[in-house]
DNA sequence: TTCTACAAAC
């Protein structure tokens, strides 16, 4: 235990002043009291009489109690003046309380004045610049530090290592890695874990799978960081599969890894899934943090049930703005746009500060249940009320709105008018509504600055030849096509996922790959032949070849999505509802509405398309809130 | 005495 004395007092003493830079401060005392009531710090010191302190310890206690710069700053004087600075392991602590503080400047010139330096002061260096975001500074250090010819250590690599995760260079990771492997350190858990991120990140699985396997011990970290490196890159699947190893191998997980788990599920759309995870989460007695809840809002808004969603929220003690925005933002995705709108002004009164993201989930959640009005009100006011300033990604939603809407034209004069840089997704949004309303000659617009920002996009040609292809134009949609074909683009297919009776199917299409493919199309076939029978006629306009009437029924009833176009779905935007017939409506995209159409049981069915999410209840009709 | 993993929109 450490023994302190009541207070300190600093002697101003010039002949202490020569390790430290801030020598020129004037002394002030340092309490432990003091220490906790920052603002009654110089009054301490006026009527002290105790000696200044010489013990390393104290300050190796004190330092880690430092609530801000200021604190800090007090103690680095004091021990400049008594000369403890040339302690190396108390000088090591305050350069890390620097670090992290953020006060990166402070910390290098610290660094800069140490007379020596060990392998921590390096790698507290190299961490503080990595936390600081200063990764050209940090890649530097690191570089003196091996020049100087000390060994990297399993302290300073995972560091640098994350400085590639978060810039995505992964052929900085690589040479690192070479790096780890020439000392010998591949199997520290922590070097070893920072590495599988940093090749999950760079999405390149297959090495972080590599490395993983070959780890001779595995800590929670590792597990967590490969549930994670799965769910990431595409694979949730086989996170959830890690999940069930782990349990058999009797890992004791946390709350870190069951946000993974969860992150996994809610990725993955597996209602069935959620439920267990959720059963093992109230099982272990996790402790309920605001990012494990958080999590679970989302896991089960993007499952499909925006109610258990809605319970998890009520229950949370603690919620915080990005609590809020994620229940927002799964009623946004489910069409339940008022219900969204409603907890935004909740939030408001309960004194929570909405932020940019908050604000791109109401205007998502206006724009999916055509709540026009509310949403340009909302945008309106959103900076001199709530301070947060409109960005490109807040423009998009409303030139959505306005799109969907069919207000093309004041859509285009809000791209025109803007300030901020302009990106495709905005472009795409015009696209889009453009492709709804058959705008062909605003279409041409948009998709021309779409092509200068991501000419390797081949959704966008597709977007582009559709909108030809039913205002007529054959020529320019073979134009498009031949300009895909030169590039060599080729449109990948979209996936969908359903489940049912706990089992997850994926579509996409035209499939036939289901074993009960046979069924499921003549289902389909009948259920296309009730809705002419009931009035609809298929818009042929819609389908991209150009050909005639009889082949383009067979490719309506043979490929699913232009089936879907043809019911008068569209591909792209969905949540505004569409009428079919006199009696029916929909929410919900093409391949919703088939997958719909093509599972034909006496069950409820959850469709997720992109996160978006429709219910369907044979017999019922029903398609979230809209039919 | 320093190191790894966690939530929201598009």
């Amino acid at each position: 235990m450490f023994k302190f004395k009541h207070q300190y007092l600093l002697l101003a003493s010039p002949k202490f002043g020569r390790v430290g830079l801030f020598s020129s401060i004037p002394a002030k005392a340092v309490t432990t009291e003091s220490l906790n009531h920052p603002n009654d710090c110089n009054q301490e010191l006026s009527n002290s009489h105790f000696s200044p302190a010489t013990d390393p310890s104290f300050y190796l206690f004190t330092l880690p109690k430092c609530k801000n710069i200021h604190q800090i700053k007090q103690i680095h004087t004091q021990l400049t003046v008594n000369g403890l600075l040339r302690n190396l392991i108390v000088a090591n602590k305050l350069l890390y309380m620097y670090t992290t503080h953020r006060a990166i400047t402070e910390a290098h010139a610290l660094f800069c004045g140490f007379s020596e330096k060990n392998s921590m002061s390096w790698s507290v260096m190299v961490g503080g610049f990595a936390k600081n975001g200063d990764f050209v500074d940090c890649f530097r250090t690191f570089r003196e530090y091996m020049r100087s010819g000390d060994r990297p250590d399993n302290y300073t690599l995972p560091f640098v290592i994350r400085v590639c995760r978060d810039t995505m260079d992964l052929q900085m990771g690589r040479l690192f890695h070479h790096v780890v492997c020439k000392y010998g350190l591949q199997s520290d858990p922590f070097v070893a874990a920072t590495l599988v991120d940093m090749y999950a990140k760079c999405k390149v699985l297959k090495d972080a799978q590599k490395l993983f396997d070959r780890m001779l011990e595995r800590d929670l970290v590792t597990w967590t960081v490969m549930i994670g490196a799965h769910t990431e890159c595409g694979s949730a699947d086989a996170a959830l599969l890690l999940f069930d190893r782990m349990q058999e191998e009797g890992i004791v997980l946390d709350s870190v890894a069951m946000v993974n788990v969860v992150n996994a599920c809610a990725k993955l759309g597996a209602m069935h899934k959620a439920r267990l995870v959720h059963d093992y989460i109230s099982r272990k007695q996790f402790s309920m943090s605001v990012v494990l809840g958080t999590a679970m809002i989302d896991m089960y808004a993007k499952c499909g049930s925006v109610d258990s969603a809605r319970e998890i929220f009520n229950r949370m003690g603690i919620k915080n703005v990005v609590t809020w925005s994620a229940m927002i933002a799964a009623y946004g995705y489910h069409g339940r746009g008022r219900e969204a709108l409603e907890l935004f002004f909740m939030m408001l009164t309960t004194g929570m500060a909405p932020n940019s993201i908050t604000f791109v989930s109401i205007l998502y959640a206006c724009s999916h249940s055509g709540m026009v009005e509310d949403g340009l009100r909302l945008v309106s006011v959103m900076q001199q009320e709530y301070g947060v300033r409109p960005s490109v990604k807040h423009f998009t939603c409303v030139v959505d709105l306005l799109g969907r809407a069919g207000r093309l034209d004041e859509a285009l004069n809000l791209i025109e008018n803007m300030t901020v840089e302009k990106d495709e997704g905005l472009w795409g949004a015009l696209l889009g509504a453009c492709r709804i309303h058959g705008h062909v000659e605003l279409a041409e617009k948009a998709a021309r600055s779409l092509l200068e920002l991501q000419p390797e996009n081949p959704g966008h040609y597709v977007l582009l030849a559709n909108i030809y292809a039913r205002a007529g134009k054959w020529k320019n949609v073979a134009r498009v096509r031949e300009l895909m074909t030169h590039q060599r683009l080729k449109k990948v297919p979209g996936w969908t996922w359903i489940e049912v009776d706990n089992k997850i199917h994926q579509f996409s299409v035209g499939d036939h790959a289901h074993p009960q493919s046979k069924e499921i199309y003549e289902n389909l076939n009948c259920l296309c032949n009730k809705l002419e029978l009931a009035g609809y006629v298929p818009d042929t306009n819609y389908v991209l070849h150009d050909v005639d009437e009889e082949l383009k029924r067979r490719i309506l009833y043979t490929h699913s999505e232009k089936l879907a176009i043809a019911f008068g779905l569209t591909v792209t935007p969905e949540g505004t509802p569409l009428r079919i017939t006199k009696n029916l409506r929909v929410c919900g995209d093409c391949h919703t509405f088939i997958k719909f159409v093509s599972l034909v049981a006496n069950r409820l069915i959850i469709v997720r398309d992109a996160n978006r999410f429709h219910h369907f209840k044979e017999g019922a009709c029903s398609c979230g809130d809209y039919w």
